[in-house]
DNA sequence: TTCGTATTTGCGGTATTTTGCCTAATTTAA
DNA sequence: TTAAATTAGGCAAAATACCGCAAATACGAA
């Protein structure tokens, strides 16, 4: 394998996992670490990747990163770790969108197989930063505000789909009220796929617990699961466990 | 074995493996490894093939991985601003994605009222950046590759469309084999787009042209309109002029 | 044809590049 | 803190590239 030709691999598995490691690189390619590390270098000093210990990260990967500083960035870590917990092999997965979920994208296993339906244009393609997971984007026209595909097409595409877990990412969660939004299009998206789907798994802060919106998504009963980054035994969160919700 | 001969066998030999070896080459041929090394540099010098320490790559091999290098930024902005001049208000207008589309999509005024539907994932977000632009995303499963959704659903949707532009980036355009891909799926989308457009534009850096790749999407007849960063009279231009197409 | 000229090719010698291995220093994770 | 992994730098072997030259070849004109 010649090296430019090594190069460009690198930097392709780069585009389609935003991070390689020296060590599966070498594997891969049948050549040594310090080959791979020189490679890296290389192609850091064109500016054409970012070098680590360990690796390199993509480019576009890390400054989009920086400049989403999210302030919940720890706390969203925790619910995306216990969402990824919940997704087995094999399942068919419908989900919103939202930062919650963004981050769940990211945690996911790497060799999870699974197969995502998404309205989100940003879920998908993190979504799709797994090789091993199948990702099928729901066509509409684009909302600007949410950045999800909206109408009825969207709608209709749901219904013929029967999936095992339906993923939300919370705006407002009430015990009374329910689940609630303010955006009227995203509101049929998410009832859509909470009629489509076995199961439902609300994520997002606690922050956004005990709020209500304009528009009612759905109500409690209808909802399987609610994981926020507190404890589960956590006394916020008792008056969703009396509702029936199962709290991760 | 003649010296052009030679120099055919190479690019064929190019066109079929994507990289060629000087070693592999001077085995085969029965001559020395000086003699490939020159060919090889005549040919890089009339930038037929890239020449690499030990053999050389295929021209639509390497820029195909170069896809998301923003090398030639200052290339894609001016194509971008031209196809920008191509747009009117109130058309409803096909785009697949890539680098070209993605600084088009950034291009364009920002008062702009018209439809866009696409397949790629990036583009339909570049383009909810205008406000009063109505962006259509086409779902199907997602292609990592390419980060586009593809499949029979996604032909289907578009096939139900009229546009009135079709506007695809280029991998490969050539005045004998037209326009090519190597991504079966993505093959299928671009056909489907030209055939439901009333008129098609290519774009991309001019580095595209004269190379070939695996799978044919059109032939030149096909489409209508060439734009690359060369001024359109430019001598490199030429053979694609006479074969029917307008330049921008 | 035959000659002269230009091009092409192969070869030897020398640089340069690439790669793997080694050891010491550094970083990471538990 | 310790143990494991990663990195940096030096070194040597192999492969590849470059240079100049001479032989071989092709080509056009007399």
């Amino acid at each position: 394998m010649l090296k430019k030709e090594r190069q460009e691999f690198i930097l392709h598995q780069l585009n389609l996992h935003n991070k390689v490691l020296c060590a599966d690189l070498s594997n891969m390619m049948g050549v040594s670490d310090d080959t791979i590390r020189r490679d890296l270098q290389e192609l850091a000093q064109e500016e054409k990747l970012i070098k680590v210990h360990g690796g390199a990260l993509s480019k576009s990967f890390h400054t989009a990163f920086d400049r989403e500083m999210v302030y919940n960035l720890e706390d969203k870590h925790i619910i995306a770790q216990k969402t990824a917990a919940l997704v087995q092999s094999g399942m068919y997965i419908l989900t919103s969108g939202g930062t919650s979920i963004l981050e769940f994208a990211k945690s996911l296993d790497p060799n999870l197989n699974a197969t995502f339906f998404t309205c989100s244009l940003n879920a998908a393609i993190e979504f799709a930063h797994h090789s091993s997971i199948e990702v099928v984007m729901i066509g509409d026209k684009v909302s600007k505000d949410s950045m999800l595909t909206t109408g009825a097409s969207a709608v209709q595409t749901i219904e013929s789909i029967q999936a095992d877990l339906c993923i939300l990412g919370i705006n407002s969660l009430d015990t009374q009220f329910g689940l609630s939004e303010n955006d009227w299009e995203v509101v049929q998206i998410k009832k859509a796929m909470i009629k489509a789907s076995k199961k439902t798994i609300c994520i997002g802060i606690s922050e956004k617990l005990n709020s209500q919106q304009k528009i009612k998504v759905a109500n409690l009963d209808e909802i399987d699961i609610l994981i926020t980054e507190l404890d589960p035994n956590d006394s916020r969160l008792l008056s969703f466990k009396h509702k029936g919700l199962t709290i991760y």
